[in-house]
DNA sequence: TTTAAAATACATTCATGTATGTATGTTGTC
DNA sequence: GACAACATACATACATGAATGTATTTTAAA
């Protein structure tokens, strides 16, 4: 939670301490959506976990599906983006390391406490309806070309002989895109009693399990 | 949606036609609560699609917590328990049938529209944060109960001979877990251009590959 | 001086919960 | 079996609060 500089209230900012109250609004907004949900939450507790009013808030941004998705633009779709990024390097053995790779990602679910709150925000903590639905179709574009690159892999896996031919890319994008959302959601939802960093080798051993 | 008896307003109704307006709320609760989202549903829309006034709803309901905990109690949590009662009979060879059973699971969404909406409902159009919480906790037991019955049933095969004895029940009732929900959730958001009937078959062909 | 970056004040909407009305079903009593 | 007494199953009306959006004001930066 970024802290204002204390000056006595109600003292006009500069460019950019008005750029920061902006990000100290949306990081406050990330501790009370995730804590309330997003539908129960109000601008009123996120300007004050702010530091701010509510004036402020209408200053920054429209409303809270506003601030809604800035946090999506910022945060979830670059999150994917990520993801396909992460795969653009190809090892000798891309099965393999495309395992490494999934282990690594969910495992960075348990070290990294900021990036499970924002996980768990837009997986667990909203819902896509009304407003928030023009989240999810703008990130489809993102969507689609992970699982592009996803395919591709697997292709390429294939033409170097480490991946058994008879396995239908498609199915295996499905497949990993399918079990990787549900190990998030699961994850997610028993941050508490479950310890990712034991489980997740030992998930993905049996899903790549003699896909060779 | 169950159309009440066309009585002249304000005129009191049988026992049993009270249980049929009940009713009538319950699935109007449905319909509204997967268009608009719980959060945004309200009690006068819900009055309106049952073709009753609020008061009939307060009457036979406290709040809209107490509606969506009712539909919870009614319809989710019987459908875990259908999934541990699904997997009691074994087969001779438990994991051919449990891949069987599996894919017959996922199809049924696409058969069933209703079962379709209700999880639906259930998965995607609500966040269980305040007062929707207690609806997870409830689920817990029959949740644990199902991971109980899945790990026994891998500990059969292996006694039986048709599943490897190095993979560990523990860890193949968690994969089966995230794996299932994964592909539940990506079938309900894209329901339209997916056909889960296609898929499901290779998706579990993957999944269950070269396990004996 | 003008204008950006807020705070403050105000009006409005909207959903909720509750109180009350009312007509009818139900039940015990004779 | 009739009838009073009561309970039930709602509809209607109302009070309230809470959140929202906007209009206005304040202060200092440019």
């Amino acid at each position: 939670m970024l802290s204002i500089s204390p000056k006595s209230q109600n003292m006009r900012r500069t460019k950019e301490e008005a750029e920061q109250t902006r990000n100290a609004i949306l990081e406050a907004a990330v501790d009370v959506f995730t804590e309330k949900g997003v539908a129960r939450a109000t601008l009123e507790q996120i300007a004050k976990a702010a530091n701010v009013t509510r004036g402020a808030v209408y200053w920054h941004f429209k409303n809270k599906t506003d601030i809604f998705v800035a946090l999506h633009d910022e945060l979830h779709r670059p999150f994917i983006q990520d993801l396909v990024d992460g795969l653009e390097n190809t090892g000798d053995d891309p099965l393999q390391s495309l395992k490494s790779y999934c282990i690594e990602l969910v495992t960075r679910l348990e070290d990294d406490l900021y990036l499970r709150r924002v996980l768990s925000l837009f997986l667990l903590k909203c819902d896509y309806t009304g407003s928030l639905q023009v989240c999810q179709e703008r990130t489809i574009d993102a969507r689609r070309e992970k699982s592009e690159v996803l395919s591709k892999f697997f292709e390429k896996a294939q033409s170097k002989g480490t991946l058994s031919a008879d396995l239908d890319p498609k199915t295996l994008t499905l497949a990993l895109n399918c079990f990787m959302r549900g190990i998030a959601m699961e994850y997610l939802e028993n941050a508490d009693t479950m310890s990712i960093r034991e489980e997740a080798p030992k998930l993905f051993s049996v899903f790549f399990r003699k896909w060779n």
